[in-house]
RNA sequence: CGGGGUAUGGCGCAGUCUGGUAGCGCAUCUGGUUUGGGACCAGAGGGUCGUAGGUUCGAAUCCUGCUGCCCCGACCA
């Protein structure tokens, strides 16, 4: 390609909107234009990075066996009806009627038409396992995009769905398909890791998430510092090392005006925040909210006490048979009707609701609690001395430093972005949509089923995450949008420099590369501040300078310096 | 949806407090000089100041409503 004949649209500043470097970048280089809140255009120069991301998912996916299949974006109501998530998957689920006032929905994942397709086409055992995938565009209404294409509402993702006449055989596939996955993101060159994760709204049983590592991630991930666990913190497990200690001290009530933060609690009465508990009050599954906002079956409420240092986990918190799930926080007339006081000011002393406590929170003691009044704390509390002991949960996000739940080794916390996840489904969708198949005996059999996903668009974003330095982005060979660029100086006095460089050019394609000629009429200084940017990842300069001895100048875009090499040597060094 | 911010040529911003009819840098176009790290000179084009209303002789500026966008929380590939 001919950077004259392409559109190179770079900008020198950076745009005021743009939070993370991999949006900045995009915007700068000109891969991705915004058209509206979470939709964006993929430029020519960002579309032939999303097709080679592409590329290698489609062989990967194939190599593994999967069959390529391309679902309609718009599904009919009836169908999510069916399998109950027309209710459950809630407005981020983009609803619309035809001309006939039918309801429909744009996409945002596809296990309902698989496996109506499922159901359709799979006759016989003899036909599994099966798995289908698609590269498509997908449409989910976030409460809030951000990041670019990192979290936007409309995004391009590969999503597998395989079939099978048993459990044994759907872990095989899910084996694979995380076999695959590696495969992919190492061609890619990301530094990734697989975590178990929360298997979420989608349901079933086991889950992994691929998690590219950045710090810009949304996700925090804890891993061993010995073993090869991995978890994201919404699953890691907390093995509680504290044991209680005796109580010591007296409860004593105390003033403290405008204290409503663990941290102003510990300035306060200047005890550590390891010392302090919070009281949360969260809705328990008593409780029904009508449309007018009045309750039904009385306000149900449950307090959950946490450790001032820790955080509480929605994830596990959720999982508890009295927590309403999703967790939402108690209103404040639920908690003045419960607590006596306004939030900031609760504690677990004396409510008439069931409280649950941390593992860490069920230990400690001489601790200080809220006194469910406003403006007064309570310090030197005691479980089963002063309050009932409580009933104990695993509730807080893991930590830095807990021990790594395999007994090995201590956990570490770092950040990432999740790229994929795999699932074993089980037999959720294909029960309510009566997928099933005769199996050896000639009886029917309810499918077990699998799905995968990779979030292609943001796997782009994540690699400039990834990789990039100050002068913009540095591409891994294999998702780069050109291999090579041939910058030619001063070409429009030298003919020698242009001759040069259009055989170069002819001689790279006629190799295989995907290179581009930087023929544009401009200075060398642009020319080199706009590949860098574009982030390409060889660099070969032809000049007056060199070439009257055959020789040339090649740069990698991770490299400090350029060098002098022979002109026969251009193939092999950009190769090395 | 709740909280905070913001809206002025394509992009980044100033001007708003203290009303007087819009400016800077980048980008673009023309001509010239340049040509190894985002050149220089000369000239040019481009803005109903988000939108609707109000106050006023006069509104980018003051008031009210609406809308878009960004950031913080719940969601997820």
């Amino acid at each position: 390609m001919r950077a004259s004949q392409f559109h190179i649209a770079t900008t020198k500043e950076t745009p005021a909107d743009a939070e993370i470097i991999s949006h900045q970048l995009m915007l700068r280089a000109g891969l991705i234009r915004r058209l509206a809140s979470g939709l964006y255009s993929w430029m020519p120069l960002g579309l032939r990075v999303v097709r080679k991301v592409e590329h290698i998912v489609r062989e990967e996916m194939n190599r593994a066996g999967a069959l390529e299949c391309l679902l309609p974006a718009v599904q009919p109501a009836e169908l999510w009806q069916e399998s109950g998530r027309w209710e459950k998957y809630g407005p981020e689920l983009l609803r619309l009627h035809d001309r006939h006032d039918r309801e429909f929905c744009v996409g945002p994942t596809h296990e309902e038409v698989i496996t109506d397709i499922a159901r359709k086409e799979l006759r016989s055992y003899k036909q599994l396992p099966i798995n289908l995938y698609q590269i498509q565009t997908k449409f989910r209404d976030e409460i809030r995009p951000r990041f670019g294409v990192m979290r936007s509402r409309e995004f391009i993702m590969k999503d597998a769905y395989s079939f099978h006449i048993d459990g044994a055989s759907l872990s095989q596939t899910f084996d694979d398909m995380h076999t695959a996955y590696c495969a992919v993101f190492d061609r890619i060159g990301l530094d990734y890791r697989p975590v178990d994760a929360d298997s979420g709204s989608i349901g079933g049983a086991k889950s992994t998430e691929f998690h590219v590592l950045a710090n810009s991630g949304e996700d925090g991930l804890a891993t061993s510092t010995v073993s090869d666990y991995a978890a994201n913190v919404e699953k890691a497990a907390v093995v509680c090392t504290t044991t209680r200690a005796d109580a010591t001290a007296e409860q004593t009530v105390i003033d403290t005006p405008g204290v409503h933060t663990i941290d102003e609690l510990c300035k306060a009465t200047g005890a550590n925040a390891s010392q302090c508990a919070k009281t949360l009050l969260v809705n328990g599954v008593g409780m029904n909210t009508q449309e007018d906002g009045s309750a039904v079956d009385g306000p149900k409420v449950v307090a959950l006490v946490i450790r001032g240092d820790h955080e509480l986990n929605d994830i596990k918190a959720e999982k508890h048979p009295l927590v309403q799930s999703p967790l939402t926080f108690a209103d404040a007339k639920s908690i003045r009707d419960v607590a006596n006081c306004d939030a900031g000011s609760i504690g677990p002393i004396g409510l008439s609701i069931p409280v649950i406590a941390d593992q860490d929170a069920a230990n400690m003691s001489d601790f200080v609690v809220g006194a469910n009044e406003n403006n007064k704390h309570i310090t030197g509390v005691n479980w089963a001395r002063d309050l009932p002991d409580p009933e104990v949960a695993d509730l807080r996000n893991a930590i830095e430093g807990d021990p790594s739940p395999d007994g090995q080794g201590n956990l570490t916390i770092v950040r990432g972005v999740e790229v994929g996840h795999i699932f074993e489904l089980g037999t959720t969708y294909s029960e309510a949509l009566k997928a099933s198949v005769p199996d050896e005996s000639g009886k029917n059999q309810t499918l077990h089923m699998g799905c995968y996903g990779i979030g292609i668009t943001r796997v782009v974003a994540a690699a400039i995450e990834q990789n990039h330095d100050n002068n913009g982005i540095q591409w891994t060979r294999s998702i780069a949008p050109f291999e090579v660029v041939i910058v030619p100086i001063n070409a429009a006095k030298s003919d020698a420099v242009k001759a040069a460089s259009e055989k170069l050019y002819q001689e790279l394609q006629e190799q295989g590369f995907d290179v581009l000629l930087d023929d544009r009429p401009l200075r060398p200084g642009v020319m080199f501040a706009d590949m860098e940017l574009i982030g390409i990842p060889h660099r070969v300069v032809v000049s007056d300078k060199l070439l009257p001895d055959n020789k040339l100048e090649y740069r990698n875009r991770r490299a400090e310096e350029s060098e002098v090499i022979d002109y026969a040597d251009v193939v092999a060094r950009i190769n090395t």
